[in-house]
DNA sequence: GTGGTCACG
DNA sequence: ACGTACGTGACCACT
């Protein structure tokens, strides 16, 4: 028989560890069960044991099995976010047929040296899996230890032990009985470490031989003096570092045999956990859970889909269906059938005909329509959109995982139309529960008409001066050589520049700069630091330009000459189901952060061109944030600031200090602006007195001072933490929610940041709604209006349209009317209207 | 694949 | 004692 016996705590702890937080709706921490399990399948596979038992440490506190546990009672608790993980493993593993062993004031790999001894008593074969290296000791015969690394499972037999140690696995508590092991708390012998400890047990096999005959050895006077000074301790950690063998288990290893799953419960836990790969792997579905089996089965489920070519005849009767659409290849569920057709004409009939249509990443559609001269009407949902609506923090919308996540009947023996099938009922769910959570609205009129404006703004795309892009690479080429060999001739040497490592080595140690900042791997080189240093050597400044070069050469001249299309334009995809908050983002390449801060980065935006004929039309909200969170608080003072229609951040720093405007020096208005940023990124007293180069104090006390002007802004702040917490989530004006799961850690770090995730989502998600609905009107006045003008980019809070010279005077008016108008708050929202020949020129 | 760096709002 | 502002994406070096 082949008994595989596991270290429960030591596997889940490595889990724990290895794999970054991860948690489910209800914000029930998940990664050591996930870890766990990955570890687990996999050793199951390779080993296929008859008996599994998973171990886990007992200790009651007023019963001391031996003194180890009196010094292991010092290490630290483990963290509540692993904690929690524990009964749940343990409630999964017996669903699972598996054998959970504990024994009162024994540890985990007590109860492993007892299992391997009973093994081995019997001539069974034994493999014990575990992540901590004290096991190699149970080595023998019969028994493996799979020990468990970050990377691989090591198989550890008496030959490979032998291999890397060099002396039989049972010596190796010899080993730690001279060396010692601080995480253990076993002393051994004070100034023996591990090299000379293996070189005695290598020598001498035992310590009990080692103190008979070390006394007429040739070993250093040093040595002798060290193991005679720690001989009690020797023994002592000897007996400490010995793992029990007889601990009062059931011994009968037959009970150990895997036993019948329990099908329906591991999929409610799984489902209940989230955890649908897992779930697949096992071979499980989530409809097998009781709940989703207690519902009424679809109809579809016994019944052969009937699949037939889609015609102009079908279509026109379908009233309410799901489809798919990739590669050409269109698939439509109408009840229990299914048609499907590659036919381009039918494509377009379907797609223009008015029935109700429930689909799944919607925006290729638009493309496929914009590109066949048709339309895509009645569009009711999207899977996608609704499972980013429901949470907007995960990275994978398939139809497969939002079935499994939704309740949807997913079966996978379906096949090629197991999406197609489920897809509907999957929406159906999602729309349910996004009604109940207030955010239909936000579905059916925001995300959804969204869709198709920023298919077609990337249909359309934004014309590149090719050669203009081009001339500038060329010069920046010329200024990297230039650059590049100042800085090897003040380095003394070549080196690749690009390099972290290298260039901290040239300058930390080679010219020995004082170092500022660490990095997990190193000296930080990042502009910040090098900023500091630039008066004390000319190579970094040099460096400095080296970066702004080579910068805007890869990423801006050659990462989008790459990307210009046949057209002359580049083409960018905009990500509706990215981001937390709920802006959208750019990719392929991104136009949402083309420079313009610095004077040679903003040339590039003189590449971004309207064609003969056209021009830009780019109006930009003025300190949206700041508006939305006066609105949001409704804060008397920072209306009147906004009111007032001068600077915002002198009539701040005005009423801060409470003085006319006018004496607002340019220091007091940079410090107001700073803490006008902080108060929108959830502020923090040393990241504003770092940003304004003041010190802690003395930000902490503008800070006080801001929040004593703008009492309904702290109290606004206080509300919309204590409502995070209690409830987990915030949400914008147009009720679009985040859940902030750092809020439940009990890593002080982590909670403070998810306090300024509570702080900043409320205001930047609803700017962010705010442009979307002006960017659906904006688009649907052009038709409207009938305008030679198209919707091109979108910059979280700026709109470019590019339109015929004849029309731009009215594109102005209309997009600054549609921004400003967007929405009615408590104080106006402000847009800023220029029109250029390039982007540059469009910026005013 | 991850970390460092830097471009944007 | 420790690390430090919110949200992104791309490129490079290095493992």
């Amino acid at each position: 028989m082949k008994f595989l016996a596991i270290d429960g705590n030591s596997i889940l702890n490595r889990a724990f560890y290895g794999i970054k937080l991860l948690s489910n709706k209800k914000g029930v921490f998940t990664n050591a069960i996930f870890g766990f399990m990955n570890i687990y399948l996999k050793n199951f596979e390779d080993v296929k044991p008859d008996s599994v038992a998973v171990a886990f440490d007992l200790r009651s506190p007023t019963f001391r099995h031996k003194a180890a546990d009196y010094y292991k009672a010092n290490r630290k608790g483990m963290p509540p976010e692993l904690a929690q993980q524990l009964p749940l493993i343990k409630e999964l593993l017996t669903l699972m047929g598996i054998t959970v062993v504990e024994c009162e004031g024994f540890e985990a790999d007590d109860i492993l040296g007892t299992l391997s001894k009973l093994c081995t008593d019997s001539s069974n074969e034994c493999y014990v899996l575990t992540g901590d290296r004290d096991s190699l000791q149970l080595i023998d015969s019969n028994v493996t230890v799979l020990l468990a690394t970050n990377k691989e499972t090591v198989h550890y037999t008496p030959e490979k032990f032998m291999e890397d140690y060099g002396f039989e696995p049972i010596k190796l508590i010899d080993l730690k009985a001279l060396m010692g092991d601080s995480s253990d708390n076993i002393p051994g012998v004070a100034g023996i470490g591990e090299k000379t400890a293996s070189t005695l047990i290598k020598q001498y096999g035992t310590i009990e031989n080692l103190y008979e005959n070390y006394g007429s050895s040739e070993l250093t006077k040093g040595v002798k003096a060290k193991l005679e000074k720690g001989e009690e301790s020797a023994k002592e950690s000897k007996w400490l570092a010995t793992i029990v063998r007889d601990a009062p288990i059931e011994n009968d290893l037959d009970s150990y045999k895997l036993k019948e799953q329990d099908i329906a419960g591991i999929s409610r836990l799984l489902t209940e956990l989230e955890m649908y790969k897992l779930m697949d792997k096992l071979g499980i579905s989530a409809s097998q859970g009781e709940t989703a089996a207690a519902e009424k089965k679809p109809e579809f489920e016994s019944v052969e889909p009937e699949i037939e070519e889609l015609t102009e005849n079908i279509i026109s009767e379908l009233k309410d269906v799901s489809y798919l659409f990739s590669d050409g290849r269109l698939s439509v569920r109408n009840g229990n059938n299914i048609y499907i057709t590659e036919d381009d004409d039918i494509i377009c009939r379907f797609f223009s005909s008015e029935c109700r249509k429930i689909s799944t990443g919607t925006k290729p559609h638009f493309h496929y329509c914009f590109e066949h001269g048709t339309e895509l009407k009645g569009l009711e949902g999207d899977a996608e959109i609704c499972g980013y609506l429901l949470n907007t923090s995960a990275t994978d919308y398939s139809v497969e995982k939002l079935c499994a996540e939704y309740g949807a009947h997913y079966y996978s023996e379906n096949g090629e139309y197991a999406d197609l099938i489920s897809l509907k009922a999957a929406v159906e769910n999602m729309r349910r529960e996004i009604n109940d959570l207030g955010m239909t609205d936000l579905l059916m009129n925001i995300e959804m008409p969204l869709t198709e404006v920023l298919a077609s703004m990337e249909h359309t795309g934004i014309m590149i001066t090719e050669d203009g892009v081009r001339k500038f690479g060329t010069y920046l080429s010329e200024m990297i050589e230039e650059t590049q060999q100042i800085i090897y001739d003040e380095a003394g040497h070549k080196f690749n520049i690009s390099s972290p490592k290298q260039l901290a080595a040239v300058l930390f140690d080679e010219l020995g700069l004082p170092a500022k900042k660490k990095t997990k791997s190193g000296y930080s080189t990042n502009a910040e630091v090098l900023e500091e240093l630039r008066d004390q050597a000319p190579i970094v400044d040099n460096v400095l330009k080296y970066r702004q070069y080579t910068k805007l050469n890869s990423t801006y001249v050659v990462g989008l000459l790459d990307k210009i299309a046949e057209d002359g334009r580049i083409h960018t995809s905009f990500r509706q189901t990215e981001t937390r908050t709920g802006r959208i983002s750019s990719t392929e390449p991104n136009l949402q952060n083309i420079p313009v801060r610095t004077e040679l980065g903003a040339e590039m935006r003189k590449f971004f061109i309207a064609p003969e004929g056209r021009v830009l039309v780019d109006a930009d909200y003025s300190q949206i944030e700041l508006r939305v969170m006066a609105h949001l608080c409704g804060d008397e003072n920072m209306i009147e600031a906004f009111n007032s229609g001068e600077d915002i951040h002198t009539s701040t720093a005005a009423q801060v200090f409470d003085m006319p405007s006018i004496m607002v020096t340019p220091e007091m208005r940079s410090a107001a602006k700073a803490v006008n940023f902080g108060i929108i990124y959830g502020i923090g007293a040393f990241s504003l007195a770092k940003d304004i180069g003041t010190s802690v104090p003395k930000a902490k006390k503008y800070i006080a001072d801001y929040l004593a002007k703008y009492s309904k802004v702290n109290e606004f702040m206080e509300r919309t933490v204590d409502k995070a917490i209690k409830t987990g989530a915030v949400s914008t004006m147009f009720g679009r929610i985040r859940r902030i799961p750092e809020l439940s850690s009990s890593n002080k770090m982590l909670q403070a940041a998810g306090k300024r995730i509570a702080m900043n989502t409320p205001v930047q998600g609803t700017a962010a709604d705010l442009i979307k609905i002006a960017m659906i009107n904006v688009y649907r006045r052009l038709r409207e209006e009938a305008l030679d003008a198209r919707l091109i980019l979108q910059v979280h809070d700026e709109l470019i349209i590019e339109a015929a010279e004849e029309c731009a005077d009215r594109c102005a008016e209309l997009l600054k009317e549609e921004m400003q108008g967007v929405y009615e708050m408590k104080v106006p929202l402000a847009a800023d209207v220029h029109t250029g020949k390039s982007w540059y020129d469009a910026k005013g």
